[in-house]
Parts: structure tokens; C-alpha cells; sequence
DNA sequence: CTGTAATCCTGCGAGC
DNA sequence: TGCTCGCAGGATTACA
């Protein structure tokens, strides 16, 4: 669920409340999610201080400072690193801080203790998210710019040209695509390609430079807009304070099937693409570029 | 390389 | 009221 504009609410609800609180204890559920448990966890994150937090395209990082109780003596400790947490809320997550007399809901996987009675949860019914712990922060950096594009806000307009330019892949699959931009999910694809007025099934190659331009453009102007708005809710999505968002209600085209389309009427079609319900209005984007004059007649090979 | 489908899960709304 | 079915904001993998 949560993509860029929801993480980015998360992580802006939540460092306020995080920043310089000490970490006390984490405690997981008896189920796994994505990722198996790391026994590495209490030992290197209890005692340890949250210095900030991050968003990178859907990831939420938590930096420490300190790597907590060690165990042995102190003499023998590793040099003091700056360790990571890292948290994917992946379609159903949720992370908020909330009073640890609060009572416990279902679904919460990990529960990190703080030092004034408040904890922070992770809560994923379906636990297709992950919880990680990293114990070097450059790594960590370098790994996520191993793995993933861009951020949508200054990207490069050539380089961006490039990557959509050299792909028959349709553009619905070019912006899920996280090593091209990060961060776009299934809203954001559909919002952004209505307002772009781009048809999902064009490729990638068939852009012209102008297109691209305005795609990129469109796509920064969009999620900055639902960033505004504090992202998103259709079902479970909540901010770091509890919060649901708002954007939901500018949907142009997402989980409209059928309706009319708000700048001309014509009924929104819903198709299947990269494997996610893809919606948008066939008359404001077009499937072939327009073309004026008889210069597009078939002329001999 | 590209597209498609299945997989990991729970919950909810539609339709009967 | 209750049942089954299909689908859901993500990401990865296998296969044609």
C-alpha cells in the first residue's frame, strides 16, 4: 500500500517524536515476516540512541547511534558503529509511536520498548513488509544505491530520457520499476501517467524527448502534491501519528473503473499491465502519439 | 530482454 | 445471515 508520498508521511509524523530517544529493548511476534528474525537485534539495538530518520525511495531507515549493550566487557567492544534499522512497509504496514499502555492490536510484528514510556510499533497483517537490522550505515546507503533508481525530485532529465528511452517495456512497467525511480507504486503510476497524458501501454521507446520531460515533471509535481495531502489511505494506511491520509480523494483515474472521466466524461477503463490493475482515460491518453497531417499516410517501405 | 503467473499473507466487499 | 470468490498500496521468482 504505502508507497513514497505514505512513507514519507510516516518518517516526517515520526522523527519529532523519535530523535534522541533511547532504544530500550525490541521485541518480535512469534511470526515471521518477510525476512526471517535477526538474532543480532537485542544485542546491538538495546541502548542504542535514534539519531534520525530517513526515507530512500519505500524504505524507512532509522539511524542509531551506538550499537547498545555489547555483550562482554566493555574493553572488548568493536568500535562504536553507526547502525541501521530498516523497515519495508510493504502492502499493509504500519509504524507508529504511541504510549506503551496503548493496547496491543493485532498483527503488530516488532515492538521496539523506548525511554519514556511510549514504544514503536510495526504493524502488518498481511507481513509482506520487513523489519532489518544493519550494524554499518554506509553499507547500508550503498546497498540501496545498488538496488534502486533515482529519487523522483531532481532526477537528471537526460538521464532520465536514457533509462525510459532504451526500454520496449510499457510505462506502466517502466515507473513500478524501482531501479528507474524510486518509489512509485500502483497509484502513483496511474495518477502520474492520467496527469502526464501518457497511455500505460506506450513503450518506453516511443517517448519523445518532450514526453519524457513532462512525465518526469508530472511525476515530481504529483507525489509532491500527495505528500501535501499526507499520502493516501484507501484501507489501512496510516501515518506515524495515526493519521490517514488524503489524497484518496483526487484520485483521477485510480479505482475509478467505469466512472467518467473528470476533465472529459469519457468512462475510465481498468486493464491488466505488469501484472497490477492499470487505469486511465483512453480519450486523455491516447494509446499513438497524435499526429497531424497526411505525413503519417504508410508511405512505401 | 519482455511479459505472465505464481508466491508470500490477511481482510474485505461483492454476489449469491 | 453466511458462504465463496476475487482482489488489494509490494517484491521476488520461475518460466515461456
Amino acid at each position: 500500500m504505502p508507497e513514497l508520498p505514505e512513507v514519507e508521511t510516516v518518517v516526517r509524523d515520526l522523527r519529532p517524536v523519535l530523535r534522541g530517544r533511547s532504544i530500550l529493548a525490541v521485541r518480535p511476534s512469534r511470526q515471521q515476516l518477510r525476512r526471517p528474525w535477526q538474532a543480532a537485534w537485542n544485542p546491538a539495538v538495546s541502548g542504542a540512541q535514534v539519531e534520525g530518520l530517513r526515507r530512500r525511495g519505500k524504505w524507512i531507515l532509522i539511524d542509531l547511534r551506538g550499537h547498545g549493550r555489547a555483550p562482554g566487557r566493555t574493553s572488548q567492544r568493536p568500535a562504536l558503529g553507526l547502525p541501521v534499522v530498516r523497515i519495508h512497509l510493504g502492502m499493509t504496514g504500519q509504524l507508529t509511536v504511541v504510549p506503551t499502555t496503548e493496547p496491543l492490536p493485532d498483527h503488530v510484528h516488532v515492538v521496539f520498548e523506548l525511554d519514556n514510556d511510549t514504544e514503536l510499533r510495526f504493524r502488518d497483517p498481511r507481513r509482506f513488509g520487513c523489519a532489518e537490522y544493519f550494524p554499518d550505515r554506509a553499507a547500508v546507503d550503498a546497498a540501496l544505491d545498488a538496488e534502486l533508481g533515482p529519487e523522483p525530485f531532481a532526477m537528471d532529465p537526460e538521464a532520465f530520457r536514457a533509462a525510459v528511452g532504451r526500454t520496449t517495456r510499457c510505462l506502466k512497467a517502466v515507473l513500478l520499476d524501482q531501479q528507474v525511480v524510486a518509489g512509485v507504486g500502483n497509484i502513483y503510476a496511474d495518477e502520474v501517467l492520467f496527469r502526464a497524458g501518457l497511455h500505460p501501454q506506450r513503450p518506453g521507446s516511443s517517448l519523445s524527448a518532450a514526453e519524457c520531460d513532462r512525465l518526469r515533471e508530472t511525476l515530481a509535481a504529483v507525489l509532491e502534491r500527495a505528500i501535501a495531502s499526507r499520502g493516501s489511505t484507501i484501507r489501512d494506511y496510516v501515518g506515524g501519528s495515526g493519521l490517514r491520509g488524503g489524497f484518496q480523494n483526487e484520485f483521477a483515474v485510480y479505482g475509478r473503473t467505469d466512472q467518467p472521466c473528470r476533465v472529459c466524461g469519457t468512462p475510465i477503463v481498468c486493464l491488466r499491465l505488469a501484472g497490477r490493475s492499470s487505469h486511465y482515460c483512453p480519450t486523455c491518453q491516447p494509446a499513438r502519439t497524435r499526429v497531424s497531417g497526411p505525413a503519417t499516410r504508410r508511405r512505401g517501405r
